[in-house]
DNA sequence: TTCAAATATGATCCAATGCGTATATAGTTT
DNA sequence: AAACTATATACGCATTGGATCATATTTGAA
């Protein structure tokens, strides 16, 4: 079988460890709308701004968002398109696993 | 727009997290050729009994493994198909970004 | 140039998690 | 039952990463 060098592993594990934190997912959520500013993201996730806006270099760093200023304003978007089809595969993966109990996404 | 309730978002994170450890990584990618018991895992992995045991149970408990026992043995195997595809995914666009620069990956 | 608004960053604290060692449990063999 | 093998778990330690507060930086306006 091929192995994976250790580099690779840990960047894969990097950037599964990008999208495992409930913040930054609340951001990539509402930034699947479209770009949005770091003010526009404060007021939607409910954080403070720091935390928005930490939370943000992270997901740029690793290149799942983009950066756009525009004067004051900064403007983030989804860079990586990779990330609708992963979220998606997650989200029906633990429909699947939670339909056999109860129902938290249940209600559509 | 759709909002998710901090319930499913946390629910997602804590899946991602799940991939987010080179070790456990690995497991998975041991396990990608068919199930296999602990020992050949810890074989495989280079990883101690106790690590490779904790590990694999984490990979359990989230519903990716399945756990069959055979005597003395225990062998675990993916339970969750939509793993293969959620790798393959990470992978192609981690790819992506690298051919941009150096290349880990690029000794096919 | 002084002020105000938007965003980023430094320092600190705290919780979570991974690893190693040692030990416990379960199943098999004699 | 005793001894042995395979696997799981308890404990302690060290590291990491997120949240908050305060402050710095950037940019536009007066």
């Amino acid at each position: 079988m091929r192995s994976i060098p250790d580099e690779g592993l840990e960047l894969i594990a990097r950037r599964f460890a990008v999208l495992a934190e409930p913040m930054r997912l609340r951001l990539l959520h509402a930034l699947f709308e479209g770009e949005k500013n770091v003010s526009q993201l404060v007021e939607f996730t409910g954080g403070t701004q720091a935390n928005v806006s930490r939370h943000l270099q992270t997901l740029t760093g690793s290149g799942i968002l983009g950066r756009r200023k525009e004067g004051l304003l900064v403007f983030y978007s989804i860079a990586d398109p990779s990330i609708y089809h992963l979220c998606d595969l997650v989200c029906g993966s633990l429909e699947k696993q939670l339909t056999k109990q109860a129902g938290v996404f249940s209600h559509h």
